[in-house]
DNA sequence: AAGCGTATCT
DNA sequence: GAGATACGCT
């Protein structure tokens, strides 16, 4: 796995880049925002195109980027063709994942892997670069000396905490042990390329952040149903969240209703990644154990539609906020 | 002095 | 909001 990176570009080289997109309006963006970050850029709009323009340019250029659809063979010929006659990258993009389930039945590579890759690492990469400098800039900073303008600047970058990051990072905590993991032992776990320890390190703390918002807001009153009780002998509900949920939600209805409505604390549940289905006050819910601690961390109603509430252990939700001291809770909340 | 945790910055 | 950076402490 790679990391994915937002970079500015200070790169020497232009890297020329092929956009391959039968949207024109989608294709024009894509380019403008190539040239913007000083990348060169050629627009295509049918794949039938690119092949000429990448005869015409030779080994110059050095990334495809295109617009993938699932009744488009003749994209995933052209890619197969490229992969094929050029060692030139391609990147896909795709909207729709089943569009990318589709591209990884035909080329035996993982999507996720390919997503994973980000652009500007491919890039580096092909260009013999280092994605991220080896030394923090900060470090470097630390030595003394301000060498900005002569020397070759480290290209500041911002790594992207994928899901599929994040859960190699939630493995490698799981696999040292919450009590024992500490950044170093992450990194090292995780064994990501261009990944640095201060990454992690960052990473880590938002991660303890959430973990303490959410426990924090079990600020507890004793279960009173017994299905639940039953399967964890001391449960916890906290109602902060609800109240708090339910002033956000009146407050501005209709936005931000992926917030949990409650949350349910148990000390004996473990069970990595799991889901239980309990019913409480006749409405199902879903409780999502954290793989990390011993306990579990969030139920949602089951009515909140597809798997967002278990992104409540992913890297998208854990750094919603919910900063403010808690209140005291209603203890007439409608769990009682 | 490496590396951790927290605060602060972008 | 998400990630990087600064910094004090061990």
């Amino acid at each position: 796995m790679e990391v994915e990176t937002h970079m500015s570009s200070k790169t020497a080289e232009k890297i020329s880049i092929l956009v391959v997109d039968d949207n024109a309006a989608y294709l024009q963006v894509v380019a403008e925002l190539l040239k913007k970050c000083n990348y060169q850029a050629v627009a295509v709009k049918y794949p039938i195109d690119a092949l000429p323009k990448l005869q015409i340019k030779g080994d110059s250029c050095d990334l495809i980027v295109f617009d993938v659809h699932k009744s488009d063979m003749n994209g995933f010929k052209l890619q197969e063709m490229i992969a094929k006659a050029f060692e030139i990258p391609v990147l896909s993009m795709s909207a729709d994942q089943k569009e990318g389930a589709i591209l990884k039945g035909l080329k035996g590579v993982s999507v996720d892997d390919q997503r994973d890759k980000g652009l500007c690492t491919v890039l580096q990469e092909k260009k013999g670069k280092r994605a991220v400098p080896g030394k923090s800039a900060m470090k470097q900073r630390k030595r003394g000396k301000d060498n900005s303008g002569d020397l070759v600047l480290p290209t500041k970058s911002q790594i992207i905490w994928t899901e599929s990051l994040h859960h190699a990072f939630l493995v490698a905590i799981h696999d040292i042990g919450f009590s024992k993991a500490v950044p170093k032992k992450i990194h090292e776990h995780m064994n990501v390329p261009g990944l640095t320890r201060e990454n992690v390190s960052s990473h880590w703390q938002k991660y303890r952040n959430y973990l303490h918002r959410v426990t924090d807001a079990s600020s507890i009153i004793q279960v009173p149903n017994k299905n639940l009780a039953s399967r964890a002998n001391q449960s916890t509900i906290a109602s902060g969240m609800l109240v708090k949920h339910r002033q956000v939600h009146q407050e501005n209805f209709g936005v931000q209703s992926s917030v949990p409505s409650s949350l349910i604390h148990t000390s004996t549940g473990y069970l990595t990644g799991n889901l239980q289905h309990l019913k409480n006050k006749g409405k199902e819910v879903e409780v999502v154990l954290d793989p990390v601690r011993n306990f579990s961390v969030f139920h949602k109603v089951s009515a909140m539609q597809g798997l967002q509430g278990i992104g409540d252990l992913s890297a998208s939700s854990m750094n919603q906020g919910n900063d403010q001291p808690h209140q005291d809770m209603e203890t007439e909340d409608n769990l009682q």
